[in-house]
DNA sequence: CTGAAAGCGCTTACAG
DNA sequence: CTGAAAGCGCTTACAG
């Protein structure tokens, strides 16, 4: 059974295509009673605009893109959440994309969203972005494109963070309060701008209180899908180089947990000989033992805020007006757990 | 800077646009050097084809509409992982809704995904879900649709699924041959399959291996997003009910957590007091402490599964054949952790 | 108040 | 080997 046409109903109703689709919707010009038997009679036949031709024709398609690293990843998942919720109420779709942390990926994918001719982007760069010239093409096309999460400075586009350098300097500066001397840093990769922040957040905050910013101390991990094996392998060789380390801020809670497992094996006890901070908040922080003290970082509100912003753009461009970016920065807090305790 | 047409190109080149259109769609019968001279300027032009138009033109959408309950949830994720990549593989993308475990929404979703003319469509109901005939009008719209995890047994159609029955026999007859005597259950909602399934497969272990039944040791709970909690509040009532208990089966992994933060806020020890075990195997169950012995639930696997099936029912009905629905049952496994050591 | 016409960008059967 | 024509299902400016 094929769906209904506007062409079968005004055939049924010996009128024209135009007169339906203009009494359905709603134009004025219309008789009343017109209206009537044209509602009747689509709603009988339940009747669903072909938005494959809508779209065509009113060259919108109520949809947007989505690319995100790693889908399977708890802060990525209330993202995707918060834009899906907020999508919905609007009337637009969302498409959603993994990058795998690929930037060939991810530019393949920007091409797919554009051949659909999606209304907008949302994307969360891959780690080893850093050319930027796939997102260019985006905003070449008249296409709105916000950015969260890992961004690059490189693009003049409206953006959704954090501020990374600040509530890494409140988590080194909680070990701090809490009498470490000696901390570590496990960092994210190279590339990505907030991996850079949380680190400079860091050092920042050991030179502020007179400690010394040592870089033998600093480790690095994707932070992709083996996390949980990273911050095992860090901690392990923490453990070898730096015995006398007493704190370690960890780019994600994800490392973090980890780390906590390998010294948890080794038997060395968290928070007597070494404190923990992580990063992100992810729910099972809350319930590991001991449980992990940790930044939160507002996911799922990320994810409605870079809709929202993405929608105000969509609608600016379809007035044909310009386009004023936004740089969006969400409190973060720190969550005191017993790995500091 | 509007996207390029065939129109565009066409002019020119000073040919018709069937000529360009079939030149980069090799076609055999035009010339080589004039599909030479469409390419190299399509090229240069950066032409894409708009897909609305080409969509619109061909009936298909080359996207499938995905609802599932609940995004941020371990498993979830894992399953829209395995969809994602699999339909990127086959050309397709996805557009990913979120039921919020209301029928209702369910509806609507349906509808619209409908009205966005998606090739297919790839549902795990929600829990509320228990008429279906949303699910129907799929079907008479000729839409292949495939359900997964939670899927009813009303419709006939594609599904993706484990034996849950079995599955939840072999967790509770863990505990048996662990020398528990009196085990609890905590089951999931009243609606769901798979959650009656698992209740069915605890009930059969008892009996079978001649411990009675008693209905009072059965505890419910929605498993939505307070899972946590319920499973906190389940394991309260359960201490003050039931002191004798030496046993939980637990629906999901999420809940099993919350009984464990319980039992210990309450002394309770695990393994030694009580044993547990959860049921799809969340990453954080192996990482906390006791680990929680559960039953692993493929769901990468459950997600490229079910896209496989649902581009094969789309190709079957493009061939104008009909459609051969097939229940396929992935195997589970019991990871046996600390909770029952 | 209603309808004929043009057009969105593409594809494809048909003619030459 | 190339092109004119019809059409996918809709919308909207224009005419009457």
């Amino acid at each position: 059974m094929k769906p209904v046409t506007l062409k079968q109903i005004a055939e049924r109703l010996n009128m024209s295509v135009s007169t339906v689709s203009k009494a359905l919707k709603d134009y004025p010009d219309i008789g009343v009673d017109t209206k009537k038997r044209v509602r009747d009679l689509a709603r009988s036949l339940n009747y669903k605009p072909n938005s494959l031709a809508v779209n065509l024709r009113t060259n919108e398609s109520k949809t947007v893109g989505l690319i995100i690293p790693e889908i399977v990843h708890h802060f990525f998942s209330n993202v995707i959440k918060g834009i899906v919720s907020r999508a919905e109420k609007k009337g637009y779709l969302v498409i959603i994309l993994q990058s795998d942390e690929s930037n060939e990926l991810e530019r393949k994918q920007i091409e797919l969203l554009l051949n659909q001719r999606v209304d907008g982007i949302i994307i969360s760069l891959a780690n080893d972005t850093d050319q930027c010239d796939h997102i260019e093409g985006v905003f070449k096309q008249q296409i709105p494109l916000v950015m969260f999460d890992k961004v690059s400075k490189r693009i003049d586009c409206s953006k959704v963070v954090i501020d990374d350098r600040k509530a890494a300097y409140e988590a080194t500066k909680h070990l701090i309060d809490k009498g470490c001397k000696r901390i570590a840093h496990f960092r994210g990769a190279l590339t990505p701008l907030n991996s850079i922040d949380r680190f400079m957040g860091y050092r920042t905050a050991l030179l502020d209180h007179g400690l010394e910013f040592d870089p033998s101390l600093v480790y690095i991990c994707a932070c992709d899908d083996r996390s949980f094996e990273e911050g095992k392998e860090n901690a392990k060789k923490l453990l070898e180089d730096h015995r006398d380390v007493d704190g370690v801020f960890i780019n994600t809670d994800l490392v973090a947990i980890g780390a906590l497992t390998e010294f948890k094996n080794q038997g060395v006890r968290v928070p007597e000989d070494i404190k923990v901070v992580g990063f992100s908040n992810w729910f099972m922080s809350s319930v590991i033992s001991p449980s992990l003290t940790t930044i939160d970082q507002p996911g799922f509100r990320m994810g409605e805020t870079a809709f929202d912003q993405l929608f105000i753009e969509i609608e600016t461009l379809k007035k044909g007006k310009d386009l004023i970016f936004k740089n969006i920065e969400l409190e973060t807090k720190l969550i005191e757990r017993e790995t500091t305790g």
